[in-house]
DNA sequence: CACAATTGAGTTGCACACAACTTAATGGCG
DNA sequence: CGCCATTAAGTTGTGTGCAACTCAATTGTG
């Protein structure tokens, strides 16, 4: 039972085995997005919108790229959201006069108030694993290292922040 | 350090943690996505495409609903991506004689061949983890155990395949 | 047998992701 | 100084994912 190699894998298996891994982790993504969906959905935010509003009150003002950064996310996402994030009037955007090219966001009155209100979400989050928090600390840590080796092996457009 | 439950940890942390755990999970489901994207480029699949296609190459002709219960998704999802497919050659669909309101779908002669060229993918990837098999096996498991857990706190509207 | 509830696909609308492109500003570099 | 490569946002187009809905076929029930 110690087949730790690649080669020692039938290759009748490895198509199989393929869907198996490559499936088991976009499902959990997606269950992890619809669980998000209903705890955020009383604040009024997405799972991705969420996502940018826990980095905004975490490190406060942050050009559109830094927020990029965090989040391994590019413009092309980040500009439409932080446009809806910010007509439904939880951040505000303002172009730095330092460099005109960029960008800044920074949560409004009413974007750190909603911190107080998302307190409530992680724990039941967290409670809908079903893991001890050691198993979630330990698969975090799995996921960050598997992320890197595939960023590594197929660099994303968003080098990986210093 | 054998802070295992919920309540040990100290509110402070707990959004910050958030973040980290959901991201982890969002931001590997990307990456994997864009390592198969490379590799799926040359045969014209796009990761969800091939996910269809590797359930269609294990089962043959099946049910919109089945590649559903299979793959976590709905209808919303599958008929314009069957649709796409069907356009470009790799699957026919056909209305069940049976059940007039059920579709199948199945691969077409070039969908069957597209699994011969498909047969390089797998082993790219696995490579590109970095991980040994063991390790991808076991992290397959809990990813499925999470989804689990997840689809059962905020059961979906698909229920999972008996 | 009639008829309401259910079921399977499909459609619509919205919000990501991301590639590819455009635009404006900045930073070298001769 | 002049000019070009680089950089930061933003825009466009395509493809999911999913809620909410429509429509047709089927099933269950009296």
């Amino acid at each position: 039972m110690a087949e730790t190699t690649l080669s020692e894998v039938p290759e009748e298996d490895f198509l199989r085995l393929d869907q198996q891994i490559c499936f088991a982790l976009h499902a959990a993504s997606r269950a992890f997005n619809g669980v998000y969906r209903g705890a955020l959905k009383e604040l009024g935010l997405t799972y991705p919108q969420y996502l940018v509003m826990l980095v905004l009150w975490e490190h406060g003002e942050l050009p559109v790229k830094r927020i990029g950064e965090h989040l391994r996310l590019d413009s092309g996402t980040l500009s439409p959201l932080l446009k809806r994030l910010e007509s439904a009037g939880y951040v505000e955007r303002r172009r730095s006069t330092e460099d005109e090219r960029s960008v800044t966001a920074r949560p409004t009155a009413a974007g750190a108030a909603l911190r107080e209100r998302a307190r409530a979400v992680p724990r039941g989050i967290a409670a809908a694993t079903g893991l001890p928090l050691d198993r979630v600390r330990a698969l975090r840590e799995e996921l960050h290292a598997l992320t890197r080796a595939l960023d590594d092996a197929h660099p994303p457009p968003l080098p990986p922040p210093a």
